[in-house]
DNA sequence: ATTAGCACTCCACTATAATGAGTGCTAACA
DNA sequence: TGTTAGCACTCATTATAGTGGAGTGCTAAT
């Protein structure tokens, strides 16, 4: 037995059927829903092959079906080969997540925030997004500045235009010279280096050429460890966990109570964002159905992800949760122009950042 | 009729009993409960009395007697007076918190996360804690430095070490000396100047000396700008959204939604930052019950909060989001305690910060 | 191969009754 | 006069049974 043209159009009857009510469906339901002018009866034989197959399930004897996770991939990656070309639609959400782009403050983590709460208005589901996690880690910049009488700042760029700032404490007073002597050797040992290839021998180096601030390069170190750490840590921004509630399905406390904590520990997230970032398979879009997914408490949902990136090998990622039975065609979608328009917009950009 | 000693009595003990069981208390468990050895019936005709002075409801007629917000109030109230004195018991968990902050990395915005994170898994009820709230906006040192051949990077720090970075764009080259110039423009001008006082005309008349240069001085004030715009906009953290699952009276789909929508939306929890840091009632803990809160969606809840001041008149809030039937002594015990903590722990500390 | 018909299953819903915790009131008591 | 025992009454909750409907699986007829 195997799945010829009819059973597939039983089964995408069934799954959109179940997608909009969130009921499980029957027989006689598709027998009128469909052209195929065929009566239940003959339905139920096809649907008891497809369950048969494992493409559908009955929740109980006597309740109609919905589809396996097998189902909904099979729905899924169909629709995404057909969806392909016609994609330039670009809806009208689309068009307003343009808008809020183009109008934006300069701060890239206002705008993903609320690139994330646009998302989750939108679509009804609950969003995040990560900040794009920088690859190529060159330090570009290194200033001492003398903020106080004993108090050093120290700025820090990164490639990519990371900044991080480290304020140090002295105890004997440095002169202008000497804080100049300082920034020169800095800048000129450490710029254009790669993160990696600072290591202990450089550093012991430095303390010697810096004499008696050996102890301020210790602290100037520390705040470039600092940098590296920071960009390990992957920033995520979440919106619309209320979302969850719209559908019975997951709104029971239980389930619930572990979808809210996994929202507030983005860390959990994070393996989420791992995932996607490390699979290509050449859309930049990946669809966890259920159990798919690689974060545990989120088995009852389906997961939408993109990978964006920016210029300079940022890549971050966008993703949409929402129960099994979410609208596959419109997240994939908007989740697709959405992609290209970051790309896009952000490609068009002078690189002026902020930290 | 008032408030006699035995009322008193009773009015405890039905406000203990709620706040174990969450379930309406009625006449005979309070007999049994108290060492008054009174009947049923006398306590009933007392709960007649305390009903109608609004210290305790019915919900419906023929079930035990539940607390109302002035029941509570008066039982917080008299309890902050008992236990005054009796503080310094140093509980097991702040004893934990101490040393958490002991080897905190000195982020402050780390600290304050997993701070939030700890008291929501010490108490079981939600938490949030906003960071300090700059008040003396002074301006303490601004500095111009080149990172590429077409990019300036602004480094402008304020009083209480908030630091803030912005990349500039230039089309014409700037020498180092036109930069140094720059430099001593900028800051002879404006450090230590409050922010407020910078106005239009100095601006202008900077500009005039910049000459050539007026359009980065434009660029330069604007990041000034969103020093101060950033520095109103508070930083808010919370934990332990998902602890309202434990309190069926919060848990129906509803009022959940409600609360986590709160939560994420952090901007709404700020109107309690800004309600809690304006009264002063001495103790610097105060405590919300029901409907006395400013956030609407809260009218379900109490809420205790804390004001905790850093050195330089920096001030902030933890709060604890509960059930109205929260835990309230152990609650303040703990606010009291770990706030004090943190006065001293960071009174002690160098000012090292950074952003 | 398809379909009509029928018996059967099971959930969801409703109505009804039983339960029991709790009150208010009255009358009796110290 | 304050306290208590007793009793009738209320009402949310729980259990119970009954009903209708949606749906299946099977069989026999087309």
């Amino acid at each position: 037995m195997d799945l010829d043209e009819r059973k597939r159009k039983i089964l995408q009857a069934i799954i959109r059927n179940y997608l909009e009510t969130g009921e499980p469906v029957g027989s006689r339901t598709i027998s009128k829903y469909t052209d195929l002018n065929l009566s239940s009866a003959t339905i139920r034989n096809e649907m008891s092959d497809l369950e048969e197959l494992g493409y559908i399930i009955q929740p109980h004897t006597s309740a109609g079906r919905i589809p396996s996770d097998k189902g909904y991939r099979l729905y899924v990656d169909q629709m995404m080969i057909e969806k392909e070309e016609q994609l330039s639609q670009a809806t009208q959400e689309v068009k307003e997540l343009q808008k809020m782009l183009l109008d934006r403050e300069d701060k890239m983590e206002a705008v993903l925030k609320q690139m994330a709460k646009m998302l989750a208005a939108n679509t009804n589901y609950a969003t995040m997004i990560s900040a794009p996690q920088v690859r190529g880690n060159k330090l570009k910049f290194i200033q001492l500045s003398r903020v106080d009488a004993r108090q050093l700042l120290t700025t820090i760029v990164v490639e990519g235009n990371v900044i991080k700032n480290e304020m140090i404490s002295v105890e004997q007073m440095l002169d202008d010279e000497a804080l100049l002597k300082l920034n020169i050797l800095l800048n000129t040992n450490l710029n254009g280096l790669p993160i990696e290839e600072i290591n202990l021998a450089m550093i012991s180096n430095l303390k010697q050429q810096a004499g008696i601030h050996a102890g301020i390069i210790s602290e100037v170190m520390d705040a470039v460890a600092a940098v590296i750490k920071d960009g390990e840590h992957v920033e995520i921004y979440t919106s619309g966990a209320n979302n969850i509630f719209k559908y019975p399905e997951l709104a029971d406390n239980q389930r619930a109570s572990e979808l809210i904590t996994t929202f507030e520990e983005k860390q959990l997230l994070s393996e989420l964002v791992q995932d996607t970032l490390t699979d290509e398979t050449g859309t930049g879009i990946q669809v966890y159905i259920g159990n798919e997914t690689p974060v545990k408490t989120m088995k009852d949902c389906s997961v939408v992800t993109a990978t964006y990136e920016l210029e300079e090998g940022m890549k971050g990622t966008i993703g949409i949760i929402g129960p099994r039975r979410m609208d596959y065609d419109k997240v994939i979608s908007t989740l697709k122009t959405l992609k290209s328009q970051l790309d896009t917009i952000y490609k068009k950009e002078d690189g002026r950042t902020s930290s």
